[in-house]
DNA sequence: CTGCATCCTCCATGATACTG
DNA sequence: CAGTATCATGGAGGATGCAG
């Protein structure tokens, strides 16, 4: 099974994705467009500064629109791009996975530490 | 469009395979069982360390197996589960449509680039 | 061969304060 | 409102040496 993960490419755009604002600002942009602040107030934790740092790149990569309405008070607003759709099409059958196995992930690692644990007390 | 990222397991997980090696591990272990030795000389780059703390990190989540011969000198097997094999297809999509975009993602990426050169330029 | 311990570096992220 | 600038820091990752 050749999966193309050899090739550079394909784990350089894993970092577009592996950060750890991207996708979740691309999931709240597929909902439509929205200004900064939106963003902001809605991504939950986000600090001012990395939201604006990951809208750049996302906006460099062509994921995501800038419209800026040169109007007092500043307005912009950001929408996902054909591309940034499509991209989060190709990412929602993981996003699903994620889902469906976390019982599952969270019950092997609470074996797997136990399991551990009693290995080292064996030990002494 | 709810895609489930808000919550925040889906995020989590996304940490599973958005660290530098994971994913990469995933895709050659597909191909079928390997022995560390091999991983080390088939995974381009990653030190000795990093395959250790990758593989430890997979295992616990139930994602590859170890087995451990105890025979002189050491042998030790690793090999995706059901579950691996489960995440690298649901990751598949993700990993076409990055060599699908990759040639209109640097090309975003040079607009950009060469787009904010002038602004900057003709701030001068 | 496989893997742990140690040390070290660098970068992603965060906190805070300031600006058009 | 939508940033930029600056500083601080934790943790990911690499290098090296030792061990069973």
């Amino acid at each position: 099974m050749d999966t193309g993960l050899g090739d550079c490419r394909a784990r350089e755009n894993l970092d577009r994705i592996g950060d750890k604002w991207s996708l979740y600002l691309i999931a709240l942009l597929a909902e439509g467009t929205k200004r900064f602040s939106r963003l902001k107030r809605e991504a939950e934790g986000i600090s001012q500064r990395m939201l604006t740092v990951t809208l750049r790149g996302l906006e460099r990569d062509g994921i995501v629109t800038r419209t800026m309405y040169p109007v007092m008070p500043p307005r912009v607003e950001y929408a996902l791009t054909d591309l940034g759709r499509d991209l989060l099409a190709a990412v929602t059958p993981f996003i699903a996975w994620c889902e469906a196995h976390v019982p599952e992930i969270e019950a092997a690692r609470e074996e797997y530490d136990t399991r551990t644990e009693q290995e080292a007390a064996a030990f002494e």
